[in-house]
DNA sequence: CTCTCCTACAGGCTAGGCCACTGAACCTGT
DNA sequence: ACAGGTTCAGTGGCCTAGCCTGTAGGAGAG
């Protein structure tokens, strides 16, 4: 889109990939063909000619499409379908025009609470320490002068990895990427190193006495902090 | 897992594809070369040749990793991490054992009590004559004797959306297909379909009255009944 | 010293081929 | 008539070989 019609000012411009439009374009098409749960998709020799690309680049895309989970692709049968078109036109929708931020902050916020109170109820010693290391490392950045971006990532990484749901993990791992897609930057106001850094050591603090709901409390009053002026982080 | 271990008594077993092995090869290089985000990978002949498949199926590889958000292919330059490896690993160990239930009825609980209680305070008139429609619909599948399960569905999906939070709507659909499983499950116990519906009742009623605090307790029991046939196996 | 341009090397995509798997139509012996 | 194998057409899986475009750094001109 906007590689064709002007330059971008910011960041490395789009790099169109075919596969990436043949993903769009059989979301459409599944959509619009009705397609339900367990039907088969064309044949790929017949798509690739019909989309007017080669096997290979087709092939890429119904990875992209398996890995989404939107298909199962069964060796000597076809691609099978796995959701409503529905679903498929959410993930659509949702690559089209990226979500909100607050939003974003909204999901962020109801897993992240929840992981600092699994965390407190199962982190190990070693997860112990990989928290305080976090804290230690940004407290040396803000000593520096920096912002502290650096061991707070590592903070709020070593808290999930503590809470041991590795489903939730991936859901934070999703989420980040939408925050890294939406070119969130967050401000550098004076003073709001000191105060992150400062609601960090309560999380930390109500993890090292396993206390789930002191866990909560913190992290959620840590969101609200953050996400009043930067938003995040 | 059963594919290595023996055969597989229902289902079809599983086909092994050579990019998802190559998915696998290549977190596992990220891991223990120990990449930081921002890194390069070695050039697609390169490791194409290093890992003895052709460039076309290392391509389907790269396109995973891109689609799962773990690197980042550039045209001219090559393929950047875009995460740290604990990262990767931990997408790598939730392909392994593929979906554990616990984990999977702990993150949605964790969404769905937030999205009941987002209900309440945003929904509509639609978004109510949509939750009623489902219940009318579960119920009268009971009635006929079935489980219920696609009125079971439908509840979850109008609860989904009268919270109006597109992030973790689409959060909802990730994990989607594993709910879905889940909640199979436990409708199949005797009685349990009942039980179930008349859950669904309170939350609908709390959401009716707007009522934020009930409606997220009525689901945390909901999903307590629900996981507790699950998880008994 | 700076700037331009060249070029080696990166990924993007195509074409065409062969192999393995699936399922249904079709035999064949009972 | 039937249950059992067998055949075969169609499907995806993967490979080789090649040419294209984009990137970035160094050589050379100014």
């Amino acid at each position: 889109m906007t590689d064709a019609t002007g330059p971008q000012l910011l960041g490395r411009l789009a790099r169109p990939r075919l596969y990436e439009q043949l993903v769009e374009q059989l979301l459409g098409y599944i959509e619009s063909a009705k397609l339900r749960p367990g039907d088969l998709l064309p044949a790929e020799r017949e798509l690739a000619e019909r989309l007017g690309v080669s096997r290979a680049t087709l092939a890429q895309a119904l990875v992209a499409l398996e890995v989404l989970g939107v298909i199962d692709v069964q060796h000597g049968t076809g691609a099978v379908l796995r959701h409503r078109a529905s679903v498929a036109s959410v993930i659509k929708g949702l690559r089209e025009h990226r979500s909100r931020l607050p939003d974003i902050v909204e999901a962020r916020s109801t897993l992240e609470v929840r992981l600092a109170a699994l965390a407190a109820e199962r982190r190990t010693d070693e997860d112990l320490t990989a928290i305080d290391q976090a804290l230690e490392t940004m407290q040396a950045e803000i000593d520096d002068g920096d912002r502290g971006a650096h061991g707070d990532e590592l903070f709020h990484q070593a808290v999930t990895g503590a809470a041991h749901s590795p489903v939730m993990a991936q859901l934070m791992a999703f989420i980040g990427e939408m925050v890294l897609e939406t070119r969130l930057e967050s401000l550098a106001q004076p003073g709001r190193p000191e105060q992150s850094l400062t609601s960090h050591r309560d999380i930390a603090e109500a993890i090292r006495v396993q206390d789930a709901t002191a866990a909560a409390a913190a992290m959620q009053r840590h969101i609200e902090l953050v996400s009043d002026v930067a938003l995040l982080e």
